[in-house]
DNA sequence: CCGAAAACACATAG
DNA sequence: TCTATGTGTTTTCG
């Protein structure tokens, strides 16, 4: 169902106009094949914004539920725009408790009790999502020339990371969402759904905050779609606080990281919301809300309701935020041939794996599928293992040692959402075949099949080249790929929805820090005419001569290593900057702290990186909340460490109460001593 | 397989 | 979150 984007055209990566051969494109990230109804369930970037859909939500009511709906007592609204009034693009009614405003305009809504199909539906919406809707927006867009253009649903009677439930039946059509990065929604993520009849579209998390839609003009469609979206609207803020003069922000007040407290007079300085949007810690909200940081507007904005969230029962107050989740550091000791974990923030070490690896010197980790994979460069393997939590908190292995992809020196890992494993590396190839140093791909469904790996990229001068046998003849039975300058010896590797990063562990000619294309050039078979397009890498940053670390978090890109001159430790590009970066001249380059030899890093979602530093013998952690230069912290000792990676786990639904409390209480204490 | 027309993408102004 | 316009690209179809 979901297109790869046939004529989506793509930024260049340069100024040059890049000629893009449409067919046969692999993409990093699909939400699924086009044509197949699968369904889809995850995050579109690292700022929290959660994207699902069920093609065949509505299932065998969907005939009957679409013959309802075309009753219902659709109107063409109006519109005003640069101060010139137009007839909305397509039909409209609203249903709900409460009225209904965007753009200026309150729109009276409709008594559920008027439609029984929508409520019908809400009741299976609400219970397939768990969440509760008040209103229902419904749109009937008569033909293909009837559209939505670019919005995001981010309307403050909507409150904070709403969640926007949208079920589609009749006419299929195409649904875009393209990602915004401050401010500037050009060229970041983009993501086509074709919408089935029947399917249930559900936007949540920051997809308001970070991403905007669109339903485009579709020339050849003839039928109507109808189109439900269910919302929360908010109850009004009424009791807002205004006697506390103190506006305290609490930042990255997990246990294990630093908690750096901001004060602000009232009235000097505003609370940014959007700044504060990757923290899903609800102490920190909590003690937003008890402090009385926010203001009126902002209550609003963050859907708090002031009379039975704060006045009535102190802290009873149901975070909109995710729950705590449990955060398990995972390392390789390659000189122990161990692998070991912790439970944070307890520092201690326990065993995972302590059998049959030479040289544990990569770990990644698939969250969604609690897949564990270890690079064993002297084995030239890599292994899984399937993890498992046991309810005393414990984390262990399944036992049996997976080979994920062989004949592989792998340098690094990534893991992308779908749970297809990236690898910097190189072959060990079998007697008439030379290696080179590459990145490759294994999807999720082929290292149980034990398939052969997809080279993405080598090492080269752009070029697209074949597989060398030993005499230095093309090796016609082996696929070919692209190459690109921007690899010589790649070491760490990061995957998001829509990219690959990598950098270079010996920089040899290369940038010390690059990024692939937005889509990947499929490989073509061995002895095809090799074709004129790049393989569309692009240089990000040069400050390094060693790469030996690389995240992605909600703030920029972290990466770790050796600068040409000076001491080593670990940068950063902000997200704006993550696309093109600045490998010129390096000026977008922030230094984020010095730690005397990191070899690896990991992140846990939410403010805190963590670093392995063999030089201390340590994990360290350094808040990741802004790529500027933080202070560092240490997490754990450890000698010998050489590969760490994260794995977060949802932990029981906490009771924001007394994390809240405890917090407070700290707050209060440190307040009054200032 | 070619060439023209339609559809699509994207930036910009109002 | 609208229309109109210009430019360029991709797809479709005879
Ligand atoms: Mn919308």
């Amino acid at each position: 169902m979901v297109s790869r984007r046939k004529h989506v055209k793509r930024k260049p990566a340069c100024s040059i106009a890049r000629k893009q051969a449409f067919q046969g494109q692999l993409k990093l990230f699909e939400i699924n094949e086009s044509g197949s109804t699968q369904p889809f369930w995850g995050y579109l970037d690292r700022r929290g914004s959660v994207l699902r859909y069920l093609p065949d939500f509505a299932s065998r009511n969907a005939e009957d539920w679409l013959r309802r709906l075309r009753s219902l007592p659709y109107t063409q609204g109006r519109v005003k725009v640069f101060g010139r009034d137009y007839a909305e693009p397509r039909l409209t009614c609203y249903f709900g408790d409460k009225a209904y405003t965007y753009s200026g305009r309150t729109i009276e809504p409709l008594p559920w009790s008027r439609a029984p199909v929508l409520q019908d539906i809400r009741k299976e919406v609400e219970s397939i999502t768990g969440e509760s809707f008040n209103s229902v927006l419904c749109n009937r867009y008569r033909n293909g020339d009837d559209t939505v253009g670019w919005h995001a649903d981010n309307e403050p009677i909507y409150g904070p990371q709403p969640t926007i439930a949208s079920v589609t039946f009749g006419a299929e059509r195409d649904f875009d969402l393209k990602e915004c990065r401050k401010g500037s929604c050009r060229s970041a993520g983009r993501i086509r759904i074709r919408l089935a009849h029947g399917s249930l579209l559900v936007m949540s998390g920051a997809t308001q905050e970070c991403w905007q839609h669109s339903l485009p003009r579709r020339k050849g469609v003839q039928d109507e779609r109808i189109n439900l979206t269910f919302r929360k609207v908010i109850e009004s803020t009424k009791g807002v606080i205004t006697s506390i003069k103190h506006y305290v922000i609490a930042c990255a007040c997990r246990p294990a990281s630093a908690l750096a407290l901001f004060f602000f007079r009232a009235g000097s300085a505003s609370l940014d919301l959007a700044s504060m949007a990757w923290c899903r810690n609800a102490a920190v909200w909590t003690a937003l809300l008890v402090f009385g940081a926010l203001s009126g507007s902002d209550a609003l904005k963050l859907g708090i309701n002031w009379e039975t969230g704060f006045e009535s029962s102190g802290l009873q107050w149901k975070s909109p935020l995710p729950g705590e989740t449990e955060r398990y550091l995972i390392a390789s000791f390659p000189k122990d041939f161990k692998i070991s974990y912790a439970r944070l923030p307890d520092p201690t070490w326990r065993p995972l794996i302590v059998h049959n690896l030479s040289n544990p010197a990569a770990l990644a980790v698939d969250e969604q599928n609690m897949r564990l994979f270890v690079a064993d460069p002297t084995a030239s393997k890599v292994f899984w293992y399937k993890l498992k939590v046991l309810p005393s908190k414990f984390l262990v292995t399944e036992g049996l040692q997976h080979v994920a992809a062989e004949n592989m020196i792998a340098k690094g890992m990534a893991v992308s959402q779908a749970g297809d494993l990236f690898i910097s590396g190189r072959v060990v190839a079998s007697p008439p075949l030379t290696g080179h140093s590459a990145i490759y791909k294994q999807a999720a469904d082929g290292f149980e099949a034990a398939s052969p790996l997809t080279r993405l990229w080598t090492a080269g001068d752009g070029s697209w080249i074949p597989v060398l046998n030993a005499d230095g003849a093309p090796a016609t039975s082996e696929p070919m790929s692209p190459s690109t300058p921007e690899i010589y010896q790649p070491g760490p590797v990061a995957v998001d929805m829509f990219t690959l990063y990598w950098g270079n562990a010996i920089k040899g000619n290369a940038s010390a820090l690059a990024r692939g294309p937005q889509t990947v050039p499929a490989p073509l078979p061995g002895g095809a005419a090799a074709p004129k397009s790049k393989a569309g890498a692009h240089a990000l940053a040069n400050n390094l001569q060693a790469v030996t670390g690389l995240t992605i978090t909600s703030s920029g890109i972290f990466y770790a290593g050796r600068p040409v001159q000076g001491r080593p430790g670990i940068f950063a590009l902000r997200s704006e900057d993550s696309l093109n970066g600045c490998a010129a001249d390096d000026h977008c380059v922030h230094r984020v702290a010095q730690v005397s030899n990191p070899v690896d890093m990991c992140w846990d979602g939410d403010a805190t990186l963590f670093i392995a530093d063999s030089g201390s013998g340590a994990v360290l952690s350094v808040p990741s909340s802004t790529a500027s230069r933080h202070a560092v912290v240490k997490v754990a000792e450890a000698l010998g460490v050489h590969a760490i990676t994260m794995l977060t786990v949802p932990s029981m639904a906490t009771k924001v109460t007394g994390l809240g409390v405890a917090l407070v209480t700290a707050v209060a204490s440190l307040l009054s001593s200032v």
